[in-house]
DNA sequence: ATCGGCTCGCGCAA
DNA sequence: TGCGCGAAGCCGAT
């Protein structure tokens, strides 16, 4: 057994069908082969039994504020992994369904079920129903994270401070890469009476989902031979200079890994392990956001079910700050539309917002100086909370997870802690456009969106 | 160009 | 109980 137990977790008391006819594994958030512990889990019991495996994926054009964007980038990679699974001989059904009755539907004529770990409240909820609804053996298991968020923490930590120790305290026991078995059963299953999607026209399943027009694709295309490809790049010209370039926005030393790693196409293990024996001043700081902050978000999402709620996301000392500055006269008030139309006076902040709504991504401190500006720009903190995240759960492909809602939060405190007292800010970190032109060539950058939204527009 | 101060609370050492 | 220190900050003094 090459999987650590501490990722593995019953959802249920339920006894194994010794009569089922295959292994299920119901992916969701970690929509990949390669160091899959879920997948690799439901492998090795299927060996155990002597039995096929199925994978089953349920897409829905309901999901919680998805669009076409999201969908295309999911979609690209979904046709990979079902190659890859075919060339293993392991049976792989899309269904367009909710995900979780998309598991229900096979769930009948299995002899147990094993999901991939969720950390977000709906992914959570599906979770829990699945191990009440079914009437099967379910396992969960955790392979998003290194180190098992339970593990590491359990509680919710208060900064980077807090949890890095934790991480580093337990990443040995977690950073190996799982191991493939050897497929016993390769029995191919006919699935009658259900309607599957082949994957071969991405359109057709666009099309038949019903979504509106407003999203266009990103520029990123998905799948994981894309993410590899961005992993080699990063590896051969980025991660040398990383400690002093990442943050410049008008350089392009960022890895672009994270729509990669938000729908699973890549495994922040895998990466891991191709960055940790290479030598370099950006390497320390490249692991620092990889796992250090990334796994901090996590950790924030699992342990505070109000991960959104502007009343639930950050400190009392912060509340308090911003709260006493609420009246304070604000030179700059603008609607949500004129944000997301990127019409303010600044324009570093309409490059970023541009950025956004043409890539579907932003330049990691951009994202910063972004949501600060919001909440400067905004009648009130909440109203800027709200905002933002509409925005960065539309836009970004890499929107609607763990990170963002950190990194927003961020944005207000959370994890941070007080500095100088100021307008609006109150006690919570400023950063202005100075600090741009100060410290970077920073027109380069508003140069680089242009261009890029002229090759869009084309 | 560089540096210290700003300001809060966690967690560890004592 | 005291103390060190922190995810990207700004700003004024030197």
């Amino acid at each position: 057994m090459s999987i650590e137990k501490e990722r593995i977790k019953l959802l249920n008391n339920k006894e194994i069908d010794k009569n089922g006819e295959y292994v299920l594994y119901w992916m969701q958030a970690s929509q990949r082969v390669e160091n899959n512990h879920a997948l690799y889990f439901a492998i090795e019991q299927a060996n155990i039994l002597k039995k096929p495996i199925v994978v089953v994926f349920g897409i829905f054009g309901d999901y919680p504020e998805a669009n076409k964007r999201h969908f295309y980038f999911m979609l690209e990679g979904l046709k990979e992994t079902k190659e890859q699974l075919e060339n293993l001989g392991i049976n792989f059904y899309v269904l367009i369904s909710e995900p979780l009755k998309a598991a229900l539907i096979f769930e009948k004529d299995c002899s147990l079920i094993v999901v991939d770990k969720g950390y977000l409240r709906h992914q959570r909820i599906w979770r829990k129903e699945l191990g009440e609804k079914s009437s099967k053996k379910c396992y969960e298991v955790e392979s998003d994270l290194i180190v098992p968020v339970e593990v590491c923490s359990d509680k919710e930590e208060y900064s980077a401070a807090t949890i890095r120790k934790k991480i580093w305290k337990n990443i040995e026991k977690f950073d190996k890469l799982p191991v493939l078995e050897e497929i016993i059963n390769k029995q191919k299953l006919s699935i009658t009476n259900i309607q599957i999607e082949n994957l071969e026209n991405i359109d057709d399943i666009i099309d038949k989902m019903r979504l509106n027009n407003e999203i266009t694709k990103g520029i990123f295309i998905g799948g994981r031979k894309n993410a590899q490809k961005k992993l080699s790049e990063f590896l051969e010209k980025k991660i040398m200079k990383y400690g002093d370039n990442a943050s410049d926005p008008s350089l392009n030393y960022l890895s672009e890994l994270s729509p990669y790693i938000h729908f699973g196409q890549i495994s922040t293990l895998e990466i891991y392990n191709a960055v940790r024996n290479i030598k370099g001043e950006g390497v320390e700081k490249f692991i620092e956001e990889l796992v250090v902050r990334r796994e901090l978000a996590y950790n924030f999402v699992y342990y505070n079910v109000n991960y959104d709620n502007y009343n639930y996301v950050t400190y009392s000392w912060a509340y308090d700050t911003l709260n006493k500055h609420l009246d304070d006269e604000r030179k700059y008030i603008y609607k949500i539309e004129d944000f997301e139309n990127g019409k303010t006076h600044d324009k570093y902040w309409n490059s970023a917002q541009l950025e956004m709504v043409y890539t579907g991504k932003m330049h990691g401190y951009m994202r910063m100086y972004w949501a600060k500006k919001i909440l400067e720009w905004s009648k009130n903190p909440e109203e800027a909370y709200k905002i933002t995240i509409y925005l960065n759960n539309k836009y970004f492909i890499d929107g609607r997870d763990a990170n963002g809602y950190a990194g927003v939060a961020w944005c207000y405190g959370k994890h941070d802690r007080a500095w100088s007292e100021r307008d609006i800010f109150g006690k919570i970190r400023y950063m202005n456009a100075n600090g741009l032109e100060r410290k970077f060539e920073i027109d380069n950058y508003v140069i680089k969106v242009n261009e890029i939204i002229k090759g869009a527009k084309k």
